[in-house]
RNA sequence: GGGCGGUUAGCUCAGCCGGUUAGAGCGCCUGCCUUACAAGCAGGAGGUCGCAGGUUCGAUCCCUGCACCGCCCACCA
């Protein structure tokens, strides 16, 4: 077998990434009724291209279906993207405005025709990133959030919905993005604490000659005021119900209402109401039957009900309504105050509460089901603490606005229309009213939030609507693996999608990953610049080592914090792997005695202890103990020792069974290499990748051979640090390193190189001598651990209590340590008494 | 205001149900270019497991309190 001297992971990841999508490697039929084990991608905007915390996602994803495949089951992952709405809207707006079009101008139809356009650019080069990383998916069924099938399902989902009642429309009160134009749901906005100022304003009031302070953050929204609000407890209560305010500026009278919402004790105790500019407002406002005036537009600018203000912006309107206020003595004081402020997710935009007509989904019947499902464990959050999140979300879960006023998305399927004004909510596209018959019809012009497309990922993607064989083989998808900050957009949405759609749910169980940082636990983000480009690095490094870096970093739901060097190490491994490959190449398949040595047995019980703990960690989503297990069952057992046994003995045809077991079981993990080495070996097969993995078998375990080759383990290790510490040349080989008899009767070892002599002997129940000047010093400061570690014991053995309750392996265990510690003193006694 | 997570070696982190001497990678020190690998080999130093109590025969692990760090949710003018 052939195998070059070095290894250049760039010569064959590309040769092993086509060759996986050409040959349809990872597609599976559908069979229901079948065992299998199902997975959807969180599907990726297409908005750019993949970064680490994708790398990261995919690597966990795609070592458990790899394991999960090579067990045996029908396995399947779906690939795919995501739309991304505002998200992609806003660049190819951007890209446009640098091109100097306005999007409007444009008009909707070549404005999609555009977003197409850059979907299949992006789109198409995020796909090719995941190929090329070597995503086991199945890409015959790769899917698009907006591609004909998902709107059909989108349609479904809404028109049931609707005909449920749980879709509806109404005005109220929603967040803005002045920037973006269009409604925000509750988690598109950011809140960000910003200094700011309290601004107290004294209201005159009608018949009465003290003027009432009212407090605000936003001065330039008491354009708008209707009320004014003080507690049923205050003080001047009585006296002022019923009284009216004139409201500065604007010369208005407002009435003065009472209302919990003006908390006692809070700044002046008077609270002002602009039911058009606050969610606060807004409900008081309908408590009390207010007007709602609006003074600030969509485009947070001052409309003409702000009077001698319209046409401000909103910010410069602050300014001069303050100013105003002064110059008439109206202003009681200013206090710096810290303020959160709402900006939108996309742009950072600060956000502007409006009050519009939108589309609303009820959320709680939907909700129940859902957290039933996971309190009935028919979901398992890992780890198992999310779940607590997730209650606390749903507990308090309020109606979902899912209209968006943008152009790229599922449009949503309601016709207006223009004689009887009545709405018709239809799957296929409509001719005429289903009310009166009028053929004046016009489609809703807003499109749907594009988080509705993906609540309905698991199973849209499997054909639904349709009862298709893909949907009755695969759903519900056995894992959702993903991270914390879409456990509301995205998984729980899922949850109540899947089970109000399918009756089931759509995933038994979520891992929630952490977050890729830097190595100084900074989040990566292109503004810092720390941010590590995973093409720049896979090129560099190989995909394989960046992999594994990652995964050995993988304990459940931590964030992982990553280095180049940490990456570097993981190269290291690979390399090392590919040198002991290029060792055993070198030797011949075929042994001419097909005998199995103690160094063969011993290998054959490692790789057993192996195969255990990484199939047990890839069940648990450990990833991290699997990386482990294998790198030290790989560098440690396998190279460091049993391949250096080897080379004393002349048959390896073991050492090929054992070294294609240990890739098999590496595949998952690093699945380039493995296959590339596999290919090597000259294996009969497609691919690794659909080879069995080592299970673990009772039989395979060889608890004779492990010790007896961890008793010549001690022997060696002994005799190099007797050399390291006696500074003897480590050209001078020790006989007791390389040439004792480890498989024969001999029971004693002596090899004597100047002044050392190393001995074992059963009898004597030790395995070294040292012959040489005795450290005195040394051996008194050792025998007085001793003692007392002697004295430990004895305390806790003697001890009743202790010896009722202790397991018989603990007590059994200190025995034989105190015995031990005997041996040693007794032995350090004789050597110091000469 | 409510909730969640963290604090273990110089750095980044493991440590699963409480049980012998708390581990890894990187870094550091010493010696080796030994024909698989210097991207390597061999040996070594380095930890009062955040602090204070408690439960237990036994606590890094369980409980209580405290300190500090991080995150999420929330309409506090």
């Amino acid at each position: 077998m052939q195998i070059d001297k070095v290894y250049e992971p760039q010569r064959f990841e590309p040769h092993w990434a086509n060759r996986w999508v050409d040959e349809r490697l990872f597609h599976v039929d559908a069979a229901p009724g079948e065992p299998y084990f199902s997975l959807v991608i969180p599907p990726p905007n297409v908005t750019g291209s993949l970064h680490m915390g994708h790398m990261f996602e995919h690597a966990i994803i795609d070592a458990q279906i790899r394991w999960r495949r090579m067990t045996g089951l029908r396995t399947l992952w779906v690939p795919g993207t995501d739309h991304a709405g505002i998200a992609t809207e806003l660049m190819v707006t951007r890209q446009l405005e640098k091109e100097g079009v306005n999007k409007r101008e444009l008009g909707r139809d070549k404005f999609i025709e555009r977003v197409w356009k850059w979907k299949e650019e992006f789109g198409g080069r995020i796909v090719e990133q995941m190929k090329r990383a070597g995503l086991s998916c199945d890409w015959s069924r790769q899917r698009f959030t907006l591609d004909a099938g998902l709107s059909r399902a989108v349609r479904e989902a809404f028109v049931r919905l609707y005909e449920k009642g749980l879709i509806y429309q109404a005005d109220y009160i929603v967040n803005w993005c002045p920037r973006c134009q269009t409604v925000l749901s509750d988690l598109e906005v950011e809140h960000e604490d910003m200094p700011g100022h309290l601004w107290h304003i004294r209201y005159p009031v009608e018949g009465w000659s003290v003027k009432l302070v009212v407090a605000t953050t936003r001065p330039e929204t008491m354009l708008g005021d209707t009320a004014v609000a003080i507690n049923p407890k205050d003080p001047r209560a009585a006296e002022l119900q019923g009284k009216f305010a004139r409201l500065p500026l604007m010369e208005r009278p407002i009435p003065i209402v009472l209302d919990e919402m003006a908390e006692l004790g809070f700044g002046s105790g008077a609270v002002k109401i602009t039911p058009a500019h606050d969610p606060n407002d807004f409900e008081a406002g309908r408590r009390h039957n207010l007007p709602s005036i609006q003074v600030i537009d969509e485009h947070a600018k001052m409309t003409a009900a702000a009077g001698e203000f319209a046409g401000l912006d909103r910010f410069e309107a602050r300014k001069r309504v303050v100013e105003e206020l002064e110059r008439r003595g109206l202003m009681e004081k200013i206090e710096p105050y810290s303020l959160s402020v709402g900006k939108c997710h996309r742009c950072k935009t600060i956000v502007e509460p409006l009050v519009s007509k939108q589309w609303w989904m009820s959320m709680k019947p939907l909700a129940a089901p859902a957290i039933k499902a996971v309190e009935e464990g028919r979901i398992q959050f890992v780890p198992a603490h999310w779940a607590k999140t997730y209650y606390e979300w749903m507990y308090n879960i309020r109606d979902w606005c899912i209209s968006r006023q943008l152009w790229w998305g599922h449009r949503i399927p309601v016709w207006y229309c223009g004689d009887c004004k009545k709405i018709t909510v239809a799957r296929e596209d409509p001719d005429r009213c289903a009310h009166c018959g009028s053929a004046k019809i016009e489609q809703e012009r807003d499109v749907l939030d594009t988080w509705f497309s993906s609540g309905l990922w698991p199973f849209s993607t499997l054909g639904w609507p349709d009862d298709t064989p893909d949907l009755r083989s695969f759903y519900p998808t056995s894992l959702l693996v993903t991270g914390f900050d879409i456990i509301f957009f995205w998984c729980a949405r899922m949850i109540m999608f899947g089970l109000e759609m399918m009756g089931d749910v759509p995933f038994r169980e979520v891992h929630i990953h952490g977050l890729v940082r830097d190595a100084e636990r900074q989040k990566m983000s292109k503004t810092k610049g720390n941010t590590i480009d995973p093409l720049v690095i896979n090129d560099k490094y190989g995909t394989d080592a960046v992999r594994f870096a990652l995964l050995v970093s993988a304990a459940p739901g931590n964030d992982i914090a990553l280095s180049e060097s940490r990456i570097d190490a993981e190269k290291a491994f690979a390399n090392k792997i590919w040198n002991a490959s290029r060792l055993l190449f070198s030797k011949p398949r075929e042994g001419p005695a097909q005998s199995v040595s103690l160094a063969d047995r011993w290998i054959g019980s490692r790789l057993n202890d192996c195969a255990a703990t990484a199939n047990k960690a890839f069940e648990q989503h450990r990833y991290h103990e699997a990386a482990e297990s294998l790198y030290h069952f790989w560098w440690g057992d396998f190279c460091d020792w049993y391949l250096e046994l080897k080379k004393f003995e002349s048959d390896w045809s073991y050492a090929y069974i054992v070294y294609e077991k240990a890739l098999r079981l590496l595949h998952p993990l690093m699945p380039f290499i493995t296959e590339e080495l596999w290919h090597r070996l000259e294996m009969s097969g497609k691919s690794i990748a659909l080879s069995q993995y080592p299970q673990f078998d009772a039989a395979g375990e060889d608890r004779e051979a492990e010790a007896r080759l961890s008793f010549v383990q001690d022997i060696v290790t002994e005799a190099r640090t007797l050399r390291a510490d006696n500074k003897i040349d480590q050209k001078r080989k020790l006989d007791a390193e390389y040439n004792f008899e480890i498989d024969g009767e001999r029971k004693v070892m002596i090899e004597r190189l100047a002044n050392i002599a190393l001995i074992y002997d059963p009898a004597m129940n030790r395995r070294l001598r040292l012959d040489i000047p005795v450290d005195r010093a040394r051996l008194e400061r050792e025998n007085k651990q001793l003692e007392l570690q002697v004295v430990a014991l004895d305390r806790q053995l003697s001890n009743p209590e202790f010896l009722a309750k202790a397991p018989d392996k603990v007590t059994a265990g200190m025995r034989a340590k105190r015995a031990e510690y005997e041996t040693k003193l007794a032995e350090n006694r004789a050597a110091l008494a000469g």
